[in-house]
RNA sequence: CGGGGUGUAGUUCAUCGGUAGAACGCUCGGUUUGGGACCGAGAAGCAGGAGGUCCAAUUCCUCUCACCCCGACCA
């Protein structure tokens, strides 16, 4: 992609009125632009951000024998009123259209999806199942912020399981927690397990939180890895040595990326959700729910990866791999982009006639893992190799660069 | 939803009773080109909306809409 090209360009200054560090640094980056409050487009380069999470989010799920499907994000109000959510779910959206039906705008899809998966599920044959959408979800919080980690409209991945009893239930759920460990490691981010509240479903929930002071949750947690509790449940205080003596507990303050938690037989009981067993007896069918918020997700790893100059993309889901910058008219410069194209390598060029500075500059900003110049100095064939993260840079050729790109992948 | 605050050019902000100005960005010309270069010329604003006070309102008042911050809330 030449850059020049590319809709959605940096920006020095910011509105006073962003104040958290991703909506500032993906705003000035030309990732993201606020429609209304807590409600943003994403530009060409954010969307390349999102599918790269979707991709591994998927390829976890799908691994974790999960089937994708596409709910509506306008429901039916009859559902909501069998669950009783209707009234109680606070920041539900409520659309009247112009015949006067009243219509959910989908906060969450239990209501849309239990009544569904009734209609082919009634034998012990067709569990267990497991089944995820990505979907733009909509709850109408009294007040939005934090860039796109609190918004009003967000993309998020929900998956929902179906099992015959608590056993197979509980089988599942340890594997799901394998596939959110999976997902967060691949985007770069170090969440905790932790355990939380159940709300108004279940016993309890697990989170995965990620440290960082923008947080609006706070936990109580031991370094070693063997405990980690919300302090909304949690009863013991910070400093007290955890049980395996990996130290004094200590409370930080993070973001939730994700939560998974029983459902039981709520919602089946609503529905009549049920099966036959091998003996021909009904027995009502188990449910899990298991949630990532993907834009949040995307905020998130700006919360965490980034310095004074920009944003630090990790490898996995950065929008491009190689950040190409000719300094001066180069005539080598088509050249190598040709070249990292056909060699399969994602570019972004900055083929503007502008100084050195300000591509560097836009380059930190953008956070592109690895930094490629090209200049009359250098010569034809000789690159400047910079990775985002590090101060140090290296030259080498071209050729070699491709050479050990390609196995990079 | 309680409290506080802000709406002026594409963006960030000045002006604060006498019908608007800068910077960045943008357009054109020229000089530049290894860390946000420089010179010159130019385009761009019913001052969120409605009403009121006044000879006169972007400026004061009322209402309304939008947005931000703190809190509450937050499967």
């Amino acid at each position: 992609m030449k850059y020049s090209k590319l809709f959605g360009k940096t920006i020095k200054d910011v509105s006073s009125e962003e104040t958290s560090i991703n909506a500032k640094l993906l705003t000035r980056g030309g990732f993201i632009r606020r429609e209304i409050a807590g409600v943003y487009n994403f530009l060409p380069l954010g969307l390349k951000v999102i599918e790269k999470i979707e991709k591994i989010v998927r390829e976890e799920m799908n691994s974790a024998d999960s089937q994708e499907l596409l709910m509506p994000a306008l429901q039916n109000k009859e559902s909501w009123i069998v669950t009783g959510r209707w009234d109680t779910f606070d920041v539900l959206f409520k659309l009247r259209s112009q015949t006067g039906s009243e219509y959910p705008l989908g906060p969450s899809h239990e209501e849309v999806l239990v009544p569904l998966v009734k209609q082919f599920v009634s034998s012990y044959r067709d569990l267990p199942l497991s089944l995820y959408q990505i979907q733009t979800k909509f709850r109408d919080e009294l007040r939005a912020k934090s860039g796109i980690l609190r918004g009003r409209e967000f993309i998020m991945k929900d998956l929902y399981s179906f099992h015959a009893d608590e056993k197979d239930f509980d089988k599942y759920y340890k594997r799901m927690m394998e596939a959110y460990s999976n997902v967060f490691r691949r985007v770069g981010l170090d969440a905790i397990l932790t355990e939380a509240s159940g709300g108004a479903f279940s016993e309890f929930s697990h989170e995965y939180q990620v440290i960082t002071e923008s947080g609006e949750d706070e936990i109580i947690y031991c370094s070693g890895g063997d405990f980690a509790q919300n302090t909304e449940i949690a009863k013991v205080k910070e400093g007290k040595e955890c049980d395996l003596g990996h130290g004094p507990l200590k409370k930080v303050k993070t973001i939730e990326v994700g939560n998974i938690f029983p459902l039981a037989t709520k919602f089946s009981d609503a529905f009549g959700l049920v099966y036959q067993d091998e003996n021909g007896k009904s027995n009502p069918i188990i449910m899990g729910c298991y949630g990532i918020g993907i834009t949040r997700l995307m905020g998130t790893v700006v919360e965490v990866h980034n310095d004074e100059k920009g944003i630090v993309w990790p490898d996995s889901i950065a929008p491009y791999k190689v950040h190409l910058v000719n300094i001066g008219n180069v005539k080598y410069a088509e050249k190598a982009y040709e070249d990292l194209v056909n060699a399969g390598i994602e570019v972004l060029w900055d083929d503007r006639d502008v100084s050195a500075g300000e591509k560097f500059a836009d380059a930190d900003l953008i956070g592109i893992p690895t930094r490629i110049v090209v200049s009359d100095k250098l010569g034809e064939g000789t690159i400047e190799v910079k990775s985002r993260k590090e101060k140090d840079s290296h030259t080498e050729t071209l050729e070699a660069f491709l050479d050990t790109a390609s196995i990079r992948g």
